[in-house]
DNA sequence: GAATGATTGAATCGACCGTTTGACTCGTTC
DNA sequence: GAACGAGTCAAACGGTCGATTCAATCATTC
């Protein structure tokens, strides 16, 4: 993880390719470097000689999917910030939680399908199996998030923040694994099925705050986000967060 | 899975503890036979034994802990249709889909956050890696509460419902695997996060129905469930769940 | 107490695993 | 054309895997 170079072409990006392929399709544990080599038409020792180790090669396809789409979530951040935090929703953020994905996936040379596939897996992944750098870089981006959840909806505590933010996330990246050809065909695209979830999210994050429609009246016209009564009882400690 | 009969004690119920522990533990493809047979106490022949294959042990494993959270799912169903329909709220709904893992794990030897992480992880299972039978049952299940969220909110139409039930399904199984004592105990208990979880995929799944708070007031006055317009488009056709 | 069937034991099977070795083939450089 | 480094190759390393064998043990029944 030192250089993140990758050569555009040649065996190594022939391995690194079929090692992609094949970790979406059937799991980071069930493919062996013996396949991962066949596939990439090369010899057994390729993995080894070319990343160092197994593990070595899932954290360079690990890393390098998900990066861009951690970068593309913050710059999404960052000019939602610019807008002073008037006249955004939460639909914005959870777009801007979502959408990367979707642009790095088009990207990709790997099937979206996959690609998603491929992501959701790594959400799913214990924290502690990820790549440290990478772990650090999510753990940082879910933070942003969080912070920016929790300015547009001032009335939950932190700890039902977190919690909503957790069923949020978890969602999500079941459905990235789990997605098919038929059901994303069936919703028109991918794109449809992430607009169902950031409504379904959006309905989620701000259910039994009292402004409900009030919020949604926010994005026309700026209005003064008053006292609104918290929803959860329990200030309570900051929990423990997974990250995605 | 011909006979569903486990002795209460006795070598075969040792192994049986010890595989479901380890597979609660590090997840189900990376437990050896060698590992349960050593927990256990028992030889490695114990396994192939007393259960025929490491397969057909945890198919044992799964169904022996799944199946009856659906029988007590499949319970609650039952008495609120005998309530006719009538002041039944979608918060009811989603009790019966999480309360029966709760029951289930107080009356489990296994340790609660164990157990939960257990059938998060059958949850989070491809479908085809499930035993038929416990596959089928589950479907079975699935159907029976898309039937009656559908009951509860008619004015989604059968694709619309079938999203937000997996949406909500995939965050329900997401939070059993994840969840640590830290995290549960900060909210006091599995329950109270729980009641977390249902006050957000209600919102979730009645999100942008006109008639949310009129929703929750049919709960005390017995109101007519008019036209609401649906809030999606397309009709189409039911589309392939996953199931939990 | 001999016979029978159920259970346990140690040893081993063949297959696959990630990794390493060392010889070999190049293209490039002096 | 000798030397060199990068890359490829077949072969093998030590290890773990699920499953099987077969003798030894045990409890039960006749």
């Amino acid at each position: 993880m030192r250089e993140m170079k990758l050569p555009d072409s040649g065996p190594k990006r022939k391995l690194f390719d079929a090692a992609t392929r094949l970790f979406a399709e059937r799991g980071f544990d069930l493919v062996s470097v013996r396949e991962i080599c066949a596939a990439g038409g090369a010899n057994i020792a390729a993995v080894n000689y070319h990343f160092g180790s197994r593990d070595e090669l899932l954290a360079w396809v690990m890393t390098s999917h998900l990066a861009p789409v951690l970068e593309v979530r913050a710059a999404r951040l960052d000019s939602l910030e610019k807008a002073g935090g008037k006249g955004v929703v939460l639909e914005a953020i959870l777009e801007a939680l979502v959408q990367p994905i979707v642009l790095s996936a088009q990207q990709s040379e790997l099937h979206d399908l996959l690609f998603f596939k491929l992501i959701g897996m790594i959400f799913q992944q214990n924290p502690e199996n990820l790549p440290s750098e990478l772990r650090a870089q999510l753990a940082l981006n879910t933070e942003r998030f969080k912070r920016a959840f929790a300015s547009i909806v001032p009335s939950l505590s932190a700890d039902e923040l977190a919690w909503r933010l957790q069923f949020t996330l978890g969602a999500l990246s079941d459905l990235l694994v789990r997605v098919d050809g038929a059901q994303a065909e069936s919703a028109g695209s991918m794109d449809r099925v992430l607009e169902r979830f950031v409504r379904y999210a959006a309905a989620g994050m701000r259910g039994g705050v009292a402004a409900e429609i009030a919020e949604i009246a926010e994005i026309a016209e700026e209005a003064k986000e008053a006292e609104e009564k918290p929803v959860v009882e329990k200030p309570a400690s900051p929990q423990r967060m997974f990250d995605f």
